[in-house]
DNA sequence: ACAAAATTGTTGCAAAAACAACAGAAAAAT
DNA sequence: ATTTTTCTGTTGTTTTTGCAACAATTTTGT
């Protein structure tokens, strides 16, 4: 059952040394992934985190989605008949499992401990992924910069209640909610002033 | 792997009347499931067409998901702590394949064929539904009216090449890419004027 | 510790989108 | 077959968003 689902237990298995699994490092803004190549490819984010963003033709950055530990990517959840090159960013130092789907099914040579928690988890794993995904599609169908705001603050507020800091830059929170930078800025200063929230860069409190 | 996975094959296989599996009809217009109750319940769509709709505090209609032959739905993809009030809605007759996902990883008393297809199929199933909830995140996040309708356009000559139609009326398609009817309308005349497609209702030719 | 680079908040202006209202066309219901 | 309802395209007006430029602050790199 869902929640009875733990990936962090998952994950410790990793260290049986599957010979399936590689574990890479990447510095802070290197490219982990573009869409292009490896199609079956399957990543665990193990520490750090990155973004999934493109840019489009008029230079602004969009950020797709922000993966922290344990989020989950690669080339399998992509579709490869668009022409719009996402890629993988590390924001941070990074510490990335990947391994290739072609073997979900598979067990290694030594059935290790690894691929039976996978194969046993990895329904509840995706499952959790589209649920999130969702939430995004939610967010990104709101028609105002307000609208967005408001929406991504009350998702964040279920988590950390009304005080919290947020996980992006102001900067960067506006590419995640596909918004122009200064408009959204104008906006918050606007929610400061009619005392829906009280702001400082990272900083939000709801006062609703 | 992905693309040798067939859904088609896999539907039939719910014939052999397994105990957990209900099927139930909707005539068009009435609510197939809520995001209320239910938690477990996972569908798939075996006929008819449905949309995942919401309406905002202002009247404004979205529609987050279309659901055709095979797609699926439910609960278990959505998290309920939001204050969004998501339903499915049959837009035409639809027949629904209904089953709790509790019993995913368990055999039904005869261990029928439906529940070894189900197990076996269901990381992939779910898997392209990723893939599809991308490619809606991305095409919600861009800016503009003009990006979104070109960019929805671009993802059915994929699949239907330069002349195609809709699968939504011209209003539904507006409440689809979140964007006002109107401006959507005003801004095909202009693609039209510009000669970058030809468009009749829900006709499409692209000329470029 | 200092210099360089990036981020933030602000504002005027231009562009785009939302809103509203309407008439004609198409689709659905009777 | 006819009426009613919904859909479509259009356009004027208002509101919101995007763009550009700038100074102040913060962060980063050396």
């Amino acid at each position: 059952m869902k929640d009875d689902f733990n990936i962090v237990e998952f994950t410790k298995e990793f260290s049986t040394n599957c010979s399936k699994v590689q574990i890479k490092n990447f510095e802070k803004g290197e490219t982990i992934t573009t869409f292009l190549v490896n199609r079956n490819q399957f990543c665990i984010l193990l520490s750090g985190t990155a973004d999934l963003v493109k840019y489009d033709y008029n230079g602004n950055k969009i950020i797709a989605e922000r993966f922290s530990q344990y989020s989950i990517f690669g080339e399998i959840f992509y579709n490869i008949n668009t022409n719009n090159e996402f890629i993988v960013e590390a924001k941070e130092k990074c510490q990335v499992l990947i391994y290739s789907y072609d073997d979900i099914n598979e067990k290694c040579k030594s059935n290790c401990k690894f691929h039976q928690t996978l194969v046993k988890c990895f329904p509840d794993i995706i499952i959790s992924k589209i649920t999130d995904l969702t939430s995004r599609i939610e967010l990104l169908s709101r028609r105002t910069t307000r609208d967005k705001l408001l929406g991504y603050f009350d998702l964040l507020s279920k988590q950390y209640g009304k005080s919290f800091t947020l996980p992006f830059s102001v900067t960067e929170l506006s590419n995640y909610l596909s918004v122009d930078r200064s408009s959204m800025s104008r906006e918050l200063a606007v929610l400061k002033n009619e005392k829906f929230i009280e702001q400082d860069r990272r900083k939000i409190k709801l006062l609703y």
